[in-house]
DNA sequence: AACTATTGATAAGT
DNA sequence: TACTTATCAATAGTT
């Protein structure tokens, strides 16, 4: 349709070719407005010119998005909707997951247990009871090998010093300011373990030891201050 | 072009309009075919006949789902993708969430305890004393009320059989069978908790009650059996 | 589904 | 890029 036939292969000319496509990508684009009247169809088109360049036709009252998604509910094995929905199932069950957890934390710290039925109740004491002994456990061996550690800094710090005391005491002059006035004693480990602990000495307040966490927030919350509301 | 000029309006013949969407149909997928040949271009089609029948058209080389991942890209604005994207966020989040609330409770179990520091020890054994407390305060408190509530319905059930015994001994004959054996003496109501808890009486073994839960995992997990794994 | 008179699209030229 | 127009292509109405 034209001043003569042409064959339907690739136009070399790049300026033909892209006066052609101008002109037949507005004929599709006509008609595919016209169909939607006439038939009363939906109709959604994109093109890519040989450039790169894009044009998009779609039926007025719908849009591409729309389109698409019929499009793949029609050919059934849907492209994208197939995993999208699997990752909503999949979010729905881990907040299911999630909710519960945080149920389960509450109520071991002793909160919503209306809903519990006295066996119920009776496990979760049982649980909670276990629990708190192994937690005791815990935390007197991490405070039997914590001490032993610092005692063994300690004796290896004072012994060091002493090793160099005794050096020096051997060609120094024995006033240039060497000299022990704690650690010579019975109580000599006591100034180490302060500087070590940052607290109290190794007496009856051991166990208001300070330890500054390696690892601040590990686990993403510290205990009885949860944000307990669901992510 | 045919016979006669027609305007572009939604055609009502039925029939026609289903004659005319195949004829254009086809004239438009040619069109689409040349198009790509001649300009080399991309190009996808998807309609939607008015009767609900899709045809689809798309550029050798290449198919439906890649021209549109191309589109959205074009546009920028992805339909899709930032969806896909915000969700598989959320995923990772809810699972990392998951991770640590699943870590905590296996703490408050008293599992897994190596990697706290000792001020974290220290915060966890008097958080589960407390929950300890609260667990056996609530304990008690349904005991309590359970018993209660036994104790009012045997009331009831012994001063209603009391009635009856009454009006009945009124009214027939007193060897008929209906004669209080076991509700008449002072231990009147042990009989009746019995059979109302199951276990033992109220007596020191009261604390064995056993109570069918009536939401068997209510929270989707009984104490201690939990499945720890990853969502 | 095939036919064909007629309108519509467009290739090449300007 | 836009207009022109000779020519080919699509298709409306008919069979």
């Amino acid at each position: 349709m034209g001043r003569g036939k042409i064959e339907i292969k690739r136009i070399e000319n790049a300026t033909n070719r892209q006066v052609t496509y101008s002109k037949r990508r507005t004929g599709i684009m006509k008609k595919a407005r016209e169909l939607t009247v006439l038939c009363d169809a939906q109709v959604a088109i994109i093109m890519f010119s040989s450039t790169g360049k894009y044009h998009e036709f779609c039926s007025p009252g719908t849009d591409i998005k729309t389109i698409f998604d019929r499009y793949q509910q029609a050919i059934g094995t849907s492209l994208w909707v197939e995993q999208y929905e699997n990752m909503q199932r999949t979010l729905s069950h881990l907040k299911d997951i999630n909710r519960n957890l945080r149920t389960e934390i509450r109520q071991r710290m002793g909160e919503d247990l209306d809903s519990l039925e006295f066996d119920e109740l009776r496990g979760l004491e049982q649980n909670v009871d276990t629990a708190l002994k192994e937690v005791r456990h815990r935390k007197y061996h991490v405070i039997t090998t914590q001490t032993e550690t610092y005692k063994k800094k300690v004796k290896h710090s004072y012994e060091a010093y002493k090793n160099l005391q005794h050096e020096l005491g051997m060609r120094e002059d024995p006033a240039f300011g060497f000299v022990d006035n704690t650690a010579a004693g019975g109580g000599g480990w006591d100034g180490a373990v302060a500087l070590g602990g940052g607290g109290g000495g190794p007496g009856p307040d051991m166990y208001a030891f300070r330890v500054v966490p390696s690892q601040p927030n590990l686990h993403g919350m510290a205990y009885g201050s949860h944000d307990l509301r669901l992510g």
